[in-house]
RNA sequence: GCGGGGAUGGCCCAGUGGUACGGCGGCAGCCUGCUAAGCUGUUUCUCUAUGAGAGCGAGGGUUCGAAUCCCUCUCCCCGCGCCA
């Protein structure tokens, strides 16, 4: 959440950021009248308890001096009754107030481009040598900055739901069966492909400073509400029956929730944790969107990099995750851009954030594999972790970024390995000592 | 799942109905050539702040008054059961 005593000192900034987002700031409006009219309603609660706590004292001394104090103990509960009253109405005052601060989004940070839809998110920068079907190359200028390199093919690449379930790495047609839509079963090499994704990305991430942690799949709801916003999350997340527990959609969140409510020594700052957990998702809004094979689906792999650091380190980290995450991609030999998702785009926590998105030959565009994100204090504040400092304790700053999710990975990997002569798939020299092989054929 | 024990400020710990003791650590100051020691103050959250309110795992209840008594729940420790 953001900072309530900032929103009442510098109210203009958040009005700003509302119009950077293209939201009506109604929520704002709504808490400045919320926070007067309980902060009138609350000195009248603390004049009455001070009162009360007065005649308790001089009860106690009647008591005490074994005199009678019936009077004052009738006056005590009169008191008492007028307090409960006005405390019911100040609990509910603070509770409608808490609830509109949580919808108050982060603070847009000034570099972000303002505008609306993803089609407006800004090129930083491409990198690789894409291979670029003819009848993409006007796309593909238009969507990467002059002058960068590709190679023009004439023939399309065939789509991995094709590609893998003729190769017999996927089998989809059961796992819709079994389990539903946007589900799969992986098999035979891809599976060991997937494996060796993930020890690469652990062992990358490893040698550049991380602490690895496999951490819960599931959290209760004030971890989970506390490490995101849940009102606009619940339709993304899996709720057990039964339980107060929620599947987690990434490591993000158990991470996050991991130092919910400590106060770290600064010594202790910066924390570079990488998460590696499976990822649950109900994708409800995608209804028809990349409904085949294993580009969008209900539950995937990631290994997910996180920090918490100081409030003025947390810039530099946001380029450190995505340079980890593009060098990673680098690595594969996958071509990608890089976007900064203009300010009507983010969500509700992020100050800024960056996509990578791969070169997908088959679908002849740049997909998201990659979301880097700088929550600020937006986050520690709701999750309570902060850290001492000579100036007080301090509300933490969280990033978090993708490191690789598998899935989308293994499409960039079949689409842009794939083996126009013979069918096969080979796989990225970087993967080669985690596989044990260099090359899948049917 | 069953039985027993526990949870108090950043940390440790006292407290069997009268408004949270003491220590450690941190910070500030004093004192000595420096350092250490010592001494003094301070230490959580909220508010419209020379003042006041809240806070003893969470939520209810009894009471003029609850860390303390009662109920429900959470987590940790010990033992038993079950178990990859």
């Amino acid at each position: 959440m953001i900072d309530v005593k900032l929103l009442r000192e510098h109210k203009e900034l958040f009005y700003d950021s509302c119009r950077k987002r293209f939201m009506e700031p109604a929520s704002l409006d709504r808490f400045f009248a919320l926070d007067e009219a309980w902060r009138q309603k609350l000195k009248a609660v603390n004049d009455l308890k001070h009162h009360k706590n007065e005649i308790s004292i001089r009860i106690a001394d009647l008591v005490k001096s074994r005199s009678d104090a019936s009077d004052l103990k009738k006056d005590v509960r009169e008191l008492g009754e007028s307090i409960e009253k006005l405390e019911t109405e100040l609990s509910s005052i603070d509770k409608e107030r808490n609830e509109v601060v949580r919808s108050i989004p982060n603070l847009v940070h000034e570099s972000v481009p303002v505008c609306k839809g993803d089609e407006n998110n800004a090129v930083v920068r491409y990198i690789g040598n894409a291979v670029v079907h003819e009848d993409d190359v006007k796309y593909f200028k238009e969507s990467t900055p002059d002058g960068s390199l590709f190679t023009i093919t004439k023939n399309r690449a065939v789509s991995h739901v094709d590609l893998l379930e003729k190769l017999g790495l996927i089998d989809m047609a059961r796992a819709g069966k079994a389990a539903g839509a946007r589900f799969y079963y992986l098999k035979n090499r891809l599976v060991k492909l997937e494996m060796a994704l993930m020890n690469y990305a652990v062992d990358f991430l490893s040698e550049r400073g991380f602490t690895v942690v496999e951490p819960p799949f599931m959290l209760n709801y004030a971890s989970m509400n506390a490490v995101t916003d849940l009102e606009t999350f619940k339709d993304a997340l899996y709720k057990i029956e039964g339980e107060d527990l929620y599947l987690i959609a990434t490591a993000e969140h158990p991470i996050g929730a991991m130092l919910k409510d400590e106060i770290l020594e600064e010594s202790e700052l910066p924390l570079r944790l990488a998460g590696i957990s499976p990822c649950f998702r109900k994708e409800a809004g995608a209804h028809g969107k990349d409904t085949k094979g294993i580009f969008r689906v209900h539950q995937f792999n990631k290994i997910e990099q996180f920090v918490f650091c100081k409030p003025e380190h947390s810039w530099d980290f946001l380029e450190e995750l995505l340079k980890n995450a593009e060098d990673f991609c680098s690595s594969l030999g996958i071509a990608y851009r890089v976007v900064n998702i203009c300010s009507g785009e983010l969500s509700v926590l992020n100050a800024k954030k960056y996509d990578i998105e791969a070169w997908f030959p088959a679908q002849g565009k740049f997909r998201e594999v990659v979301s880097a994100s700088n929550n600020t204090d937006y986050q520690g504040r709701s999750l309570n972790i902060r850290y001492r400092s000579k100036n007080g304790n301090q509300i933490v700053n969280t990033l978090n970024s993708t490191e690789v999710a598998t899935t989308r990975m293994l499409v960039a990997i079949t689409e842009n390995f794939q083996q126009q002569d013979n069918g096969g798939i080979s796989i990225p020299k970087a993967l080669v000592p985690y596989t044990g092989f260099d090359f899948i054929s049917s």
